[in-house]
DNA sequence: GACCGATTCAAACAATTGTTCGATTTTGCA
DNA sequence: TGCAAAATCGAACAATTGTTTGAATCGGTC
């Protein structure tokens, strides 16, 4: 797979049984279970959330899953992809974008971050591709531990983390790679389990609170996000300094 | 509650129907139950670990964990506390030690974290009541999703927990309040993912490979986590530059 | 050896799950 | 209006879940 098809991902539709709907007041039903089931995911994931839990949020008939998506796992896997295959499309293009012009020089890695999480951000303000539950959305998505779901995510978007991979690396040649790889899956972990926590979610947002613009809060969120997030990126391993002082507490256990 | 009791947690037993076994052929049973739930919850969580399936991997009838624990919330809280109140007794042990001796001046942050996990890490080399798989156990019970468990595990550890916030708010007197629950929150998550995921646990004791005794080993572990730790608790928020950057992101999304 | 509590066992319980079936209703087009 | 496809519906399916039951067995003591 060459480089250019990697930063023009193509996300082929999933198969789904697709019947073209007859009118808006039918469409309705499939437009329903949607919208039910992405709620009832925010608060209780892929495994937790019935079938049934669903139809009766919509108001629909329990077979009416089976028979506009043909499973349980059909629905999840387009209720995900419409989110997220949006959110990569976005991230990769920021990134494109970026790297034809040409990063700063100093903040490489800060720029990065932003690049990242931007697109989030971004989508959770957009009502119409993602409305303001998209932070609760993708938390629980990354942080569900059914392998459905892990799966789905890993294989469909592998290009696009590599990319961000690729971009750290440059940005950190210092860094070994498993150093690095281990930083990357922390971040990546942590940022998971905080979008899917209620009060950790509302923590951070809670830190743009004095903004009077929707650009100046994404700014504001990024400034408490990017210097944390960098600084644990860039930190040196084996300062002796610091090796004193660990090991000042082994001994003392 | 004072802050004397807080240093020395007491762990009231859980209270589970409790009988003498006659002799040890009999009491394998139980043991065999405790061992299996471990093995099973490791793998795929309370959730996803049937009754059925601890039983038949113990090799006892299924109507043995009902009448030796009441329930399967019931073995599995006896399982969880089992390994965490050690764990949790070690930490605040460690910690009272080295507040009564005098944290290392520049270091603090570094010295802090390191008692956060030599005791994990130790537990995991004391076959007794640790184990390999401790650290799996560990990161799988901090990560799990039934509220079940995470309701048992910030009651039950509550105290401790706001010990090591309030020793990390002295040690960062410059930090906002938000930004260090912020920053903690991520750094817990991420450790606990990162500790449920093999992968990810096998690059962080890999990093400690070339160790050649378990000090040493343990040393390398706190010498690659530490200093990325604190590097991301200790940065700072609002520099200029930083802050530039990333508007420069913003302008292009 | 007989008794009695502790333990084990097979079996069934009630509840929930995703899925399917067949009949019924609705819809759009001739 | 009539027809065929699409959609909805109630009902049941088979599988799995945690839990309970009552009889059978074991183990130590009188």
């Amino acid at each position: 797979m060459s480089f250019a098809m990697l930063s023009t991902p193509s996300f082929p539709a999933l198969k789904i049984r697709e019947r073209e709907p007859r009118n808006e007041g039918r469409a309705a039903t499939k437009t329903r279970i949607l919208a039910a089931t992405e709620k009832l995911f925010i608060v209780h994931g892929f495994d937790a959330t019935s079938l049934r839990a669903i139809t009766t949020e919509a108001g629909v008939n329990l077979a009416a899953v089976n028979y506009h998506f043909g499973s349980k796992e059909e629905l999840f896997a387009l209720v995900l992809t419409n989110r997220l295959d949006t959110l990569n499309l976005e991230r990769v293009r920021l990134l494109d974008a970026l790297e034809a012009k040409g990063f700063d020089a100093v903040n490489t890695v800060e720029q990065l971050i932003a690049t990242m999480f931007l697109p989030a951000l971004r989508l959770a303000r957009n009502a119409e591709r993602g409305g303001e539950d998209f932070l609760k959305f993708l938390g629980r998505a990354y942080a569900d531990p059914a392998t459905f779901v892990r799966d789905l995510l890993q294989e469909r978007y592998a290009a696009q983390n590599a990319r961000f991979v690729q971009a750290f690396a440059r940005a950190l040649p210092e860094l070994a790679t498993q150093d690095l790889s281990m930083r990357l899956h922390f971040m990546l972990d942590a940022i998971s389990s905080t979008l899917a926590s209620e009060d950790a979610r509302k923590l951070m947002t809670g830190l743009a609170a004095t903004s009077n613009s929707a650009v100046d809060e994404d700014a504001a969120v990024l400034a408490h996000l990017a210097p944390f997030l960098a600084g644990s990126l860039r930190a040196k391993v084996n300062q002796s300094s610091q090796q004193e002082a660990i090991r000042a507490v082994l001994a003392f256990a």
